[in-house]
DNA sequence: GTTTGTATTGCAACTCATTCGCAACTGCAG
DNA sequence: CTGCAGTTGCGAATGAGTTGCAATACAAAC
């Protein structure tokens, strides 16, 4: 533990989770959430295994896929299905964001509106419903 | 003009529209204008294919996603994309406005919030963004 | 350690929504 | 009317993601 760094941490913080979950560790999960914790981007799907295979290249796209619904479904992993572009991902390590996709360069910018947050909840509630959970992008160009 | 409806009148208003922009309009278009014009939900492209089909049953689905393509590049259709289902339509004749999906019952209600609209750009230019065009959905439950 | 039963994997085949190639057809400008 | 570029129907192709199946590998129990 003396040569882990912070990414490093986080790995192994999601495999105890995962651990105490009753999910089982291989040494495929292990890569792929390796990788997702030290990125700092939101890779697709076919992105991150590539990057999986860099350290373990046996390990195949389909497990890529159904690993990342694993960890979804056990909250550690967060899905975004930006317009017209395949799935991405990220740690779901932060409590929660919405985002800001750079139309030019793909880029994701993550930010957080307690007050959006707040309106949200009360226009529900005005139309007699609760927000389960809710997707909020801002596809945006920079200002010259 | 002394049997037309109100969408009867947005129909023929669309193709008044398409017609000025250069779009041929052809039996297939027209049929498939006038149901969404009819259209009080948000249908796909399947359902919207089933119910021009009652009129026009030579209509193929591959003209429905054609032409729904044409019509949103015109500007008189839009499409929405809501997570983990076939891309939904609506005639563009209303402004603006965001969508409260029931979880349950997949319907769709509008809903604009200016508040909401006034703080995306707010945040978007305190990152250095113009917002070019944004996506909020409210998944949500009814209340009781 | 070894055994063992079940979860997980790789592969290739499959699904689902949507798009495309192409030959036949048809609005509509002249 | 004519002519031809824009449209259509068909079925085949695509792209992202899922799944069946036999082989493999965790990890709990010995």
């Amino acid at each position: 533990m003396s040569e882990s760094d912070e990414t490093g941490g986080e790995a192994a913080a999601m495999e105890e989770a995962l651990r105490s979950e009753g999910v089982r560790l291989t040494r495929q999960r292990r890569a792929i959430l390796q990788v997702l914790a030290e990125a700092a981007d939101h890779p697709d799907a076919p992105e991150l295994h590539r990057r999986v295979q860099e350290a373990d290249d046996t390990v195949s796209l389909a497990t890529v896929y159904r690993t990342l619904s694993v960890l979804e479904t056990k909250g550690v992993v967060q899905r975004h299905a930006f317009e017209g572009a395949p799935a991405r991902f990220e740690t779901a390590d932060a409590p929660h964001h919405d985002h800001i996709i750079d139309l030019d360069s793909r880029e994701v910018i993550e930010f957080t509106s307690p007050e959006i947050e707040r309106l949200q909840k009360e226009i529900a509630r005005r139309h007699g419903y609760e927000v389960v959970s809710h997707r909020l992008e801002l596809y945006c160009r920079k200002r010259r």
